[in-house]
DNA sequence: TTCCATGTTCCGCA
DNA sequence: TTGCGGAACATGGA
């Protein structure tokens, strides 16, 4: 689920319901979660800690600790958040839970433990130290920006949108109804688009992920023009009621419609 | 039972 | 140098 559009949500959440709290203590219920420091080290920096303010880049969220640097969350493929308070059982697959001083509190859940928590004093020196690119909406990202990063590549598009060095944020899902709304086909290969298609996959990537951030990622609430809700066995194209087909690219199931995205 | 899954990282290879 | 394909990570649903 977690791409950028259900990160913006998560962070919603987060904002709605831990904001400002100070965490009493923290618990860990599998250590492989944790990602570059220790979890000692880490238990330590978060504890009197208390949330300020939340910051998305691409899929991870950072959240600003006051004066102790930033708590830095990433969600794999199964990873959400929950919050509750006394009386309310942790769910299942919490794997790293803060709790806070007025007995809330809000769980790192991560079925597959494909997520990540770590920490760290400088966003941006972590940033780099994971080759993440710009945040696929950030207001540095224009046309001419989004096509210069595209500039003398030769992959396939899909996994040059796919590709967090590049943009931050777009994912499996959100790159091909980014691909289905632009008619253009998964494989085309990013030296063959022309600038105005540039331009038309910049529009579309900005439509898409700006409307699906909204909803906070939540798929029901996508209209049922779009492709997010077909790609499976047997869905049909909601602009022209053929028949998608998947293939693969990256490793990865590629869903698109054969009529309105033509290979090149 | 086997296949597949919304992510990232690492390796070998072209 | 760039990019691809595959594997690994770990779990559960179809």
């Amino acid at each position: 689920m977690p791409e950028l559009p259900d990160v913006a949500g998560f962070k919603q959440y987060l904002d709605a319901t831990s904001l400002h709290q100070t965490i009493a203590h923290t618990e860990c219920r599998d250590d492989r979660i944790v990602q570059d420091v220790s979890r000692q080290g880490l238990q330590q920096r978060l504890k009197g800690a208390s949330l300020e303010k939340s910051h998305r880049r691409g899929k991870w969220l950072l959240v600003e600790l006051a004066s102790k640097g930033y708590l830095v969350l990433h969600f794999g493929m199964t990873g959400e958040l929950t919050a509750g308070g006394k009386g309310k059982p942790l769910p299942d697959h919490s794997r790293f839970i803060l709790h806070f001083q007025n007995d809330t509190w809000l769980a790192i859940l991560s079925q597959r433990l494909l997520g990540r928590v770590s920490h760290t004093e400088d966003p941006d020196r972590w940033a780099r130290e994971h080759d993440l690119g710009p945040d696929a909406l950030d207001e540095s990202v224009d046309t001419r920006a989004f096509r210069e990063i595209f500039q003398g590549r030769r992959g396939s598009i899909k996994s040059a949108l796919m590709n967090q060095s590049l943009l931050a944020g777009i994912g499996n899902v959100y790159s091909d109804e980014i691909l289905f709304q632009a008619g253009v086909h998964p494989a085309a290969r990013i030296d063959d688009l022309s600038q105005d298609t540039l331009r038309t996959l910049f529009r579309k990537m900005n439509h898409v992920l700006r409307h699906a951030a909204q909803k906070g990622g939540n798929g029901s609430a996508m209209p049922d023009s779009w492709l997010l809700g077909n790609r499976r066995k047997a869905g049909t194209c909601p602009r022209c009621d053929g028949s998608l087909r998947k293939t693969t690219i990256g490793g990865r199931t590629s869903w698109f419609c054969p009529a309105c995205q033509p290979k090149p």
